[in-house]
Formats: C-alpha cells, structure tokens, sequence
DNA sequence: ACACGTGTTATGCG
DNA sequence: TCGCATAACACGTG
C-alpha cells in the first residue's frame, strides 16, 4: 500500500512523536524484516541512542541517531522501508497509537484486533518513557537496516526538477511505466500512483519511454507533483481519480471508454486506450 | 481452494 | 557493463 505520499507521513509521525528520547530496547528478533543484519546487531547499535532526525526519499525512510551518552559521535542511521504492508505505530503509554491509520485502504480500514495484534509487530524501539515505536507489517515485505544505501535512489519524485525529470525519465526503450517504477531513476512512484499519473496525462504506459517529447515530459511531471500532493493532502494514493476503475468492467470517467488491463512493466496496469496515446 | 498483489531485489539474457 | 525482463520473496486477502 506505501507509496510516497503514505511513507511521508509515517515519517512525519517519527519526527513529531519518536525523537529525542534514549532508546532502552530494540526487537530486533525478525530476521526477515532485519535482513540482513543477525538477531541483535541492530540492538547493539542503537541501545542508548537517540533518534534526532526522521528524513525520507522517495519510499525510505532514515533516522539519524544520537551518540551514546554524552559522545558527540552520532551512531548509524536506521532505515526504515515500509515494503507493501508496513505501517510505522507510536504507542504511548495511554496505548492509543498514532500513525499508521492512514485513510485510504478505501476499503474495510483495520479491525481493532488487527490493530493490536502483535503477530505483525516486526521491528519495536522502546523509548525510556515507556512509549514505543514499532514496524506494524502484516505480509512481511518491510525492512528495517543500519545505514540504508539512500544514494541508490533517484531524487525524490515530489522534489526532481524539470530538467532532471526530462533526462532521467524521457529515455530508453522499456515502457514508460516501468521506467516511473524504476526507484533508482525516479524515487517514490508505486503502481498505483503511476497508473494514476498516466491516466492524468493522457499518456500509454506502454509508450517507449526515450520517445517522448519534451511537452509530454513536462505534463507527466506536472501531473506527477499535481498527484502526489493531493494524495498526501487527502490520505493516500487510494484517493486517486482513477484507482477505483482499475477493475474488469469499468469505464474511464472521462470518455466512458472500456478501461484496457495488462502487465506492463511487470505489474497489473489499467489505462484507457483512447486517451491514453 | 486458489489466484492475486499497492514493493524490492537477484538473476539471466542480449 | 548496461538495459531490460522475469522470477522470487512472504503471506494476507478476496
């Protein structure tokens, strides 16, 4: 479910209620979501420790984190990937949570119990107040590691310039759908998401990305920043126009053409065959 | 029961 | 080595 706009405000949760306290216990016993660190050497590394800072690009999120005590030398950054499932939960000591609840499964929600079952804790900081930051993460895609390789992505796909965004985007042969997926071209753009922005701009997702041309460059972009804004301003990209019509038998809201299905850059995607050209 | 999948990454091929 | 396609990963959901 975590694309950009839901990573941003998980991360937010982190910055206004996770910093600033000494860290009395990591779990750190998942070694799937730890992977691939061994059981304890994340714990070890942060034990007394502070976080001081919560930043985020594209879907990754880091912590920067404090030295222990009064040592100026900072320690590792904690990455934090929420994968398909993940949701970041701080839970005071009122055991109210806050995070994770982003609006937008557009669904069911979570139950209660979900909520609470912590078969799908991964990853839990205990702070020395008693609150708790955890990695809620029921399909178990997440991850959590020690100084994350940040330079690996492309720049942010809310913050890429114009120029940027031509010369990385507008190349290539593969679809330009699998080339808005590509993290280390562009960070940030999931699946829905890019279904959404293709159908803003009008644009076939199986088009060869290198062929498109500069006026097309510049509204996939402006589409682009025009999506992930409304989708954080209003809970997640499942608030999209086109989301709920990614689905056999439904029509394009625009021009009540049959949308099309088919696995474009190795993932389920729905456009609309006229208009998208 | 069974196919599907909103993310990342390893592998293989030309 | 690069660009691209595909499979694999884990496991809950419809």
């Amino acid at each position: 479910m975590p694309e950009l706009p839901e990573v941003e405000s998980a991360r937010s949760v982190i910055e206004r209620s996770a910093l600033g306290r000494r860290i009395v216990d990591v779990d750190d016993s998942d070694t799937y979501e730890c992977r691939p660190h061994a059981p304890g050497e994340i714990r070890a590394a942060l034990l007394g420790r502070r976080l001081t800072a919560a930043h985020r690009r594209g879907k990754s999120i880091w912590c920067e984190t404090s030295g222990v005590g009064r040592s100026r030398t900072p320690g590792p950054a904690l990455g934090v990937h929420l994968g398909m499932s993940g949701r970041v939960l701080v839970t005071q000591r009122d055991q109210t949570d806050e995070g994770g609840d982003y609006v937008g499964t557009g669904r069911s929600g979570q139950s209660a119990q979900s909520r609470h079952n912590p078969t799908w804790d991964r990853f839990t900081l205990t702070f020395a107040d008693g609150d708790t930051l955890r990695l809620f993460d029921k399909r178990r895609l997440g991850r959590v590691r020690l100084d994350p390789d940040i330079d690996a992505l492309g720049p942010d796909a809310g913050e890429i310039t114009p120029a940027e965004f031509r010369d990385r985007v507008g190349r290539g042969t593969a679809p330009l759908k699998a080339r808005l997926l590509d993290q280390a071209t562009l960070a940030g753009v999931g699946n829905l998401l890019a279904d959404e922005v293709l159908w803003q701009a009008h644009l076939d997702p199986r088009r060869p990305a290198g062929e498109l041309d500069a006026d097309e460059l510049a509204g996939l972009r402006r589409e682009l920043r025009k999506a992930i804004r409304h989708a954080i301003r209003h809970g997640g990209v499942h608030t999209g126009e086109i989301i709920d019509y990614r689905t056999r038998g439904a029509h394009c809201p625009r021009c009540g053409t049959a949308m099309t299905r088919a696995t474009v850059g190795g993932r389920t995607t729905w456009w609309c065959p006229k208009e998208q050209r």
